[in-house]
DNA sequence: CTGTATCCGCTCCGATACTG
DNA sequence: CAGTATCGGAGCGGATACAG
Protein backbone atom coordinates (compact mmCIF):
# COMPACT_ATOMS: atom_id res chain seq x y z
CA UNK A 1 0.00 0.00 0.00
CA UNK A 2 2.33 2.65 1.54
CA UNK A 3 5.35 2.97 -1.40
CA UNK A 4 6.72 5.85 0.53
CA UNK A 5 8.99 4.88 3.20
CA UNK A 6 9.07 8.51 4.10
CA UNK A 7 5.06 8.40 4.52
CA UNK A 8 5.21 5.51 6.79
CA UNK A 9 7.30 7.11 9.02
CA UNK A 10 5.09 10.09 9.03
CA UNK A 11 1.49 8.30 9.10
CA UNK A 12 2.94 5.39 11.56
CA UNK A 13 3.76 8.33 14.21
CA UNK A 14 1.00 10.39 13.66
CA UNK A 15 -1.59 7.35 14.02
CA UNK A 16 -0.91 6.72 17.15
CA UNK A 17 -0.66 10.14 18.70
CA UNK A 18 -3.43 11.52 16.55
CA UNK A 19 -7.21 11.48 18.05
CA UNK A 20 -9.82 13.96 19.55
CA UNK A 21 -8.09 13.23 23.23
CA UNK A 22 -5.15 11.03 22.48
CA UNK A 23 -2.31 13.72 22.94
CA UNK A 24 -3.78 14.96 25.96
CA UNK A 25 -4.02 11.55 27.21
CA UNK A 26 -0.71 10.74 26.53
CA UNK A 27 0.73 14.00 27.76
CA UNK A 28 -1.27 13.44 31.36
CA UNK A 29 0.52 9.87 32.01
CA UNK A 30 3.80 11.43 30.98
CA UNK A 31 3.82 13.00 33.75
CA UNK A 32 4.28 9.57 35.35
CA UNK A 33 1.58 9.48 37.88
CA UNK A 34 -0.65 6.65 37.24
CA UNK A 35 -4.43 7.79 36.72
CA UNK A 36 -7.63 6.19 37.42
CA UNK A 37 -10.67 6.14 35.37
CA UNK A 38 -12.16 8.66 36.45
CA UNK A 39 -9.12 10.93 37.28
CA UNK A 40 -8.61 11.14 33.96
CA UNK A 41 -12.24 11.88 33.04
CA UNK A 42 -11.94 15.20 35.57
CA UNK A 43 -8.93 16.24 33.87
CA UNK A 44 -10.12 16.00 30.39
CA UNK A 45 -13.23 18.17 30.53
CA UNK A 46 -15.44 17.34 27.85
CA UNK A 47 -15.03 14.07 26.91
CA UNK A 48 -17.22 11.41 27.45
CA UNK A 49 -17.11 7.89 28.46
CA UNK A 50 -16.89 6.58 25.26
CA UNK A 51 -13.96 7.80 23.56
CA UNK A 52 -12.32 7.83 27.11
CA UNK A 53 -12.71 4.12 26.77
CA UNK A 54 -12.14 4.03 23.17
CA UNK A 55 -9.09 5.85 23.41
CA UNK A 56 -7.49 4.18 26.08
CA UNK A 57 -8.33 1.09 24.46
CA UNK A 58 -6.51 1.89 21.45
CA UNK A 59 -3.13 3.15 23.21
CA UNK A 60 -3.57 0.35 24.75
CA UNK A 61 -3.33 -2.18 22.16
CA UNK A 62 -0.57 -0.20 20.80
CA UNK A 63 1.89 -0.78 23.72
CA UNK A 64 1.63 3.20 24.69
CA UNK A 65 -0.62 2.48 28.28
CA UNK A 66 -0.78 -0.17 30.26
CA UNK A 67 -4.00 -0.91 32.02
CA UNK A 68 -4.02 -2.36 35.84
CA UNK A 69 -7.38 -3.96 37.27
CA UNK A 70 -7.70 -4.00 40.48
CA UNK A 71 -10.15 -6.85 42.00
CA UNK A 72 -11.89 -4.80 44.34
CA UNK A 73 -15.55 -3.69 44.70
CA UNK A 74 -15.99 -0.93 43.92
CA UNK A 75 -13.62 -1.62 41.06
CA UNK A 76 -10.33 0.14 40.38
CA UNK A 77 -8.76 0.39 37.49
CA UNK A 78 -5.40 2.15 37.13
CA UNK A 79 -3.78 3.87 33.61
CA UNK A 80 -0.27 4.10 33.27
CA UNK A 81 2.47 5.26 30.37
CA UNK A 82 4.47 2.31 29.29
CA UNK A 83 8.07 2.22 29.03
CA UNK A 84 7.74 2.88 25.01
CA UNK A 85 4.94 5.36 25.68
CA UNK A 86 7.87 7.36 27.29
CA UNK A 87 9.65 7.28 23.78
CA UNK A 88 6.80 9.53 22.53
CA UNK A 89 7.97 11.96 25.32
CA UNK A 90 10.30 13.99 22.72
CA UNK A 91 7.73 13.44 20.49
CA UNK A 92 5.41 15.09 22.52
CA UNK A 93 7.43 17.52 23.88
CA UNK A 94 8.60 19.33 20.48
CA UNK A 95 4.46 19.34 19.16
CA UNK A 96 4.03 20.90 22.81
CA UNK A 97 6.40 23.51 22.43
CA UNK A 98 5.69 24.67 18.45
CA UNK A 99 2.07 24.92 19.99
CA UNK A 100 2.93 27.46 22.48
CA UNK A 101 5.24 29.35 20.54
CA UNK A 102 2.89 29.98 17.89
CA UNK A 103 -0.37 29.94 19.39
CA UNK A 104 -0.62 33.62 18.85
CA UNK A 105 0.49 33.62 15.64
CA UNK A 106 -2.43 31.17 14.96
CA UNK A 107 -5.23 33.34 16.90
CA UNK A 108 -4.72 35.92 14.78
CA UNK A 109 -4.89 33.85 11.54
CA UNK A 110 -8.41 32.64 12.68
CA UNK A 111 -9.52 36.04 13.21
CA UNK A 112 -8.53 37.21 9.52
CA UNK A 113 -10.41 33.94 8.32
CA UNK A 114 -13.33 34.86 10.62
CA UNK A 115 -13.24 37.93 9.36
CA UNK A 116 -13.15 37.10 5.65
CA UNK A 117 -15.86 34.72 6.17
CA UNK A 118 -18.47 37.71 4.92
CA UNK A 119 -17.71 36.51 1.17
CA UNK A 120 -19.74 33.68 1.04
CA UNK B 1 -13.25 26.97 23.83
CA UNK B 2 -10.09 25.21 25.04
CA UNK B 3 -10.15 25.66 28.36
CA UNK B 4 -7.19 23.47 29.28
CA UNK B 5 -4.03 25.23 27.78
CA UNK B 6 -1.92 22.33 27.55
CA UNK B 7 -4.86 20.90 25.12
CA UNK B 8 -4.25 24.11 22.90
CA UNK B 9 -0.98 23.69 22.30
CA UNK B 10 -1.77 20.08 21.30
CA UNK B 11 -4.60 20.73 19.29
CA UNK B 12 -2.62 23.86 17.59
CA UNK B 13 -0.02 21.97 16.66
CA UNK B 14 -1.77 18.72 15.00
CA UNK B 15 -4.72 20.72 13.52
CA UNK B 16 -2.11 22.43 11.89
CA UNK B 17 0.06 19.17 10.36
CA UNK B 18 -2.46 16.69 10.36
CA UNK B 19 -4.81 15.20 7.36
CA UNK B 20 -4.11 12.64 5.24
CA UNK B 21 -1.37 13.96 2.81
CA UNK B 22 -0.34 16.97 4.73
CA UNK B 23 2.37 16.39 6.41
CA UNK B 24 4.36 14.62 3.52
CA UNK B 25 3.43 18.17 1.63
CA UNK B 26 5.31 19.69 4.32
CA UNK B 27 8.23 17.45 4.52
CA UNK B 28 8.62 17.65 1.18
CA UNK B 29 8.96 21.39 0.83
CA UNK B 30 10.73 21.56 3.82
CA UNK B 31 13.29 19.91 1.74
CA UNK B 32 13.90 23.22 0.38
CA UNK B 33 12.98 23.36 -3.54
CA UNK B 34 10.24 24.86 -4.56
CA UNK B 35 7.98 22.83 -6.60
CA UNK B 36 5.22 22.92 -8.65
CA UNK B 37 1.63 21.94 -8.45
CA UNK B 38 2.11 18.66 -10.80
CA UNK B 39 5.55 17.93 -9.45
CA UNK B 40 3.85 17.84 -5.53
CA UNK B 41 1.29 15.51 -7.43
CA UNK B 42 4.20 12.96 -8.90
CA UNK B 43 5.70 12.92 -5.79
CA UNK B 44 2.53 11.85 -3.52
CA UNK B 45 1.13 8.45 -5.84
CA UNK B 46 -2.15 8.58 -4.79
CA UNK B 47 -3.32 12.27 -4.25
CA UNK B 48 -6.08 13.41 -6.11
CA UNK B 49 -6.17 16.87 -7.98
CA UNK B 50 -8.84 17.89 -5.01
CA UNK B 51 -6.85 17.09 -2.01
CA UNK B 52 -3.30 18.84 -2.78
CA UNK B 53 -5.07 21.54 -3.54
CA UNK B 54 -7.14 21.86 -0.57
CA UNK B 55 -4.42 21.15 1.54
CA UNK B 56 -2.10 23.31 -0.12
CA UNK B 57 -4.97 26.21 0.33
CA UNK B 58 -4.95 25.19 3.79
CA UNK B 59 -1.33 25.69 4.43
CA UNK B 60 -0.86 28.64 2.37
CA UNK B 61 -3.60 30.08 4.81
CA UNK B 62 -1.75 28.95 7.99
CA UNK B 63 1.22 30.36 6.12
CA UNK B 64 3.23 27.39 6.29
CA UNK B 65 3.05 27.51 2.16
CA UNK B 66 3.87 30.51 -0.06
CA UNK B 67 2.17 30.13 -3.47
CA UNK B 68 3.85 31.83 -6.16
CA UNK B 69 1.66 32.04 -10.13
CA UNK B 70 3.67 32.60 -12.70
CA UNK B 71 1.53 34.31 -15.28
CA UNK B 72 2.24 32.46 -18.33
CA UNK B 73 0.42 29.67 -20.79
CA UNK B 74 0.36 27.04 -19.87
CA UNK B 75 -0.12 28.47 -16.22
CA UNK B 76 2.56 27.69 -14.13
CA UNK B 77 2.82 27.96 -10.30
CA UNK B 78 5.14 26.73 -7.26
CA UNK B 79 4.49 26.23 -3.86
CA UNK B 80 7.51 26.66 -1.69
CA UNK B 81 7.79 26.67 2.31
CA UNK B 82 7.84 30.21 4.65
CA UNK B 83 10.39 30.99 7.08
CA UNK B 84 7.35 30.13 9.59
CA UNK B 85 6.52 27.13 8.01
CA UNK B 86 10.67 26.28 8.40
CA UNK B 87 9.88 26.60 12.30
CA UNK B 88 8.00 23.12 11.79
CA UNK B 89 11.06 21.78 10.88
CA UNK B 90 12.43 20.13 14.24
CA UNK B 91 8.62 18.90 14.54
CA UNK B 92 8.46 17.18 11.61
CA UNK B 93 12.08 15.52 12.49
CA UNK B 94 11.09 14.61 15.76
CA UNK B 95 7.35 12.75 14.32
CA UNK B 96 9.81 11.20 11.16
CA UNK B 97 12.77 9.68 13.50
CA UNK B 98 10.41 8.34 15.93
CA UNK B 99 8.36 6.71 13.40
CA UNK B 100 11.58 5.22 11.59
CA UNK B 101 12.68 3.53 15.10
CA UNK B 102 8.82 2.38 15.87
CA UNK B 103 7.87 1.17 12.14
CA UNK B 104 8.61 -2.27 13.14
CA UNK B 105 6.82 -2.29 15.86
CA UNK B 106 3.71 -1.22 14.64
CA UNK B 107 4.09 -3.38 11.80
CA UNK B 108 3.84 -6.44 14.16
CA UNK B 109 1.06 -4.76 16.78
CA UNK B 110 -0.82 -4.25 13.64
CA UNK B 111 -0.04 -7.99 12.87
CA UNK B 112 0.72 -7.34 9.59
CA UNK B 113 3.57 -9.87 8.43
CA UNK B 114 4.58 -8.56 5.37
CA UNK B 115 8.03 -7.81 6.72
CA UNK B 116 8.66 -5.76 3.81
CA UNK B 117 12.08 -4.12 5.12
CA UNK B 118 13.07 -3.12 1.58
CA UNK B 119 11.04 0.16 2.29
CA UNK B 120 12.98 1.47 4.98
C1' DC C 1 -1.06 22.87 -16.43
C1' DT C 2 -3.66 24.11 -12.52
C1' DG C 3 -7.22 24.06 -10.78
C1' DT C 4 -13.29 23.87 -9.30
C1' DA C 5 -17.67 21.68 -8.58
C1' DT C 6 -20.55 17.74 -7.12
C1' DC C 7 -21.81 13.79 -5.14
C1' DC C 8 -21.26 10.43 -1.73
C1' DG C 9 -19.39 6.85 1.44
C1' DC C 10 -17.01 6.25 5.56
C1' DT C 11 -15.03 7.16 9.89
C1' DC C 12 -14.90 9.88 13.99
C1' DC C 13 -17.12 11.51 17.65
C1' DG C 14 -21.14 13.06 20.74
C1' DA C 15 -25.44 11.90 23.19
C1' DT C 16 -27.81 8.79 25.66
C1' DA C 17 -29.07 4.67 27.97
C1' DC C 18 -27.80 0.55 30.27
C1' DT C 19 -24.56 -2.86 33.23
C1' DG C 20 -21.30 -5.65 36.48
C1' DC D 1 -16.40 3.02 39.66
C1' DA D 2 -15.62 1.65 35.18
C1' DG D 3 -17.24 0.52 31.68
C1' DT D 4 -20.58 -1.29 27.03
C1' DA D 5 -24.34 -0.62 23.36
C1' DT D 6 -26.70 1.91 20.06
C1' DC D 7 -28.04 5.72 17.20
C1' DG D 8 -27.11 9.59 14.50
C1' DG D 9 -24.81 13.95 12.78
C1' DA D 10 -20.75 16.27 10.83
C1' DG D 11 -16.75 16.41 8.25
C1' DC D 12 -12.88 14.27 5.76
C1' DG D 13 -11.50 12.43 1.73
C1' DG D 14 -12.30 9.66 -2.94
C1' DA D 15 -14.25 9.56 -7.68
C1' DT D 16 -15.57 11.97 -11.36
C1' DA D 17 -16.61 15.68 -14.42
C1' DC D 18 -15.86 20.32 -15.86
C1' DA D 19 -12.99 24.92 -16.68
C1' DG D 20 -9.53 28.89 -17.50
Amino acid sequence: MQKNPNKCQFVGTLDTIVGKWKPLIIYLLLQGEPLRFNELRRLLPGITQRMLTLHLRELEEEGIVKRVIYPQVPPKVEYSITEYGMSLSPVMETIHQWGAIHVERKKLTNQITTSNSADL
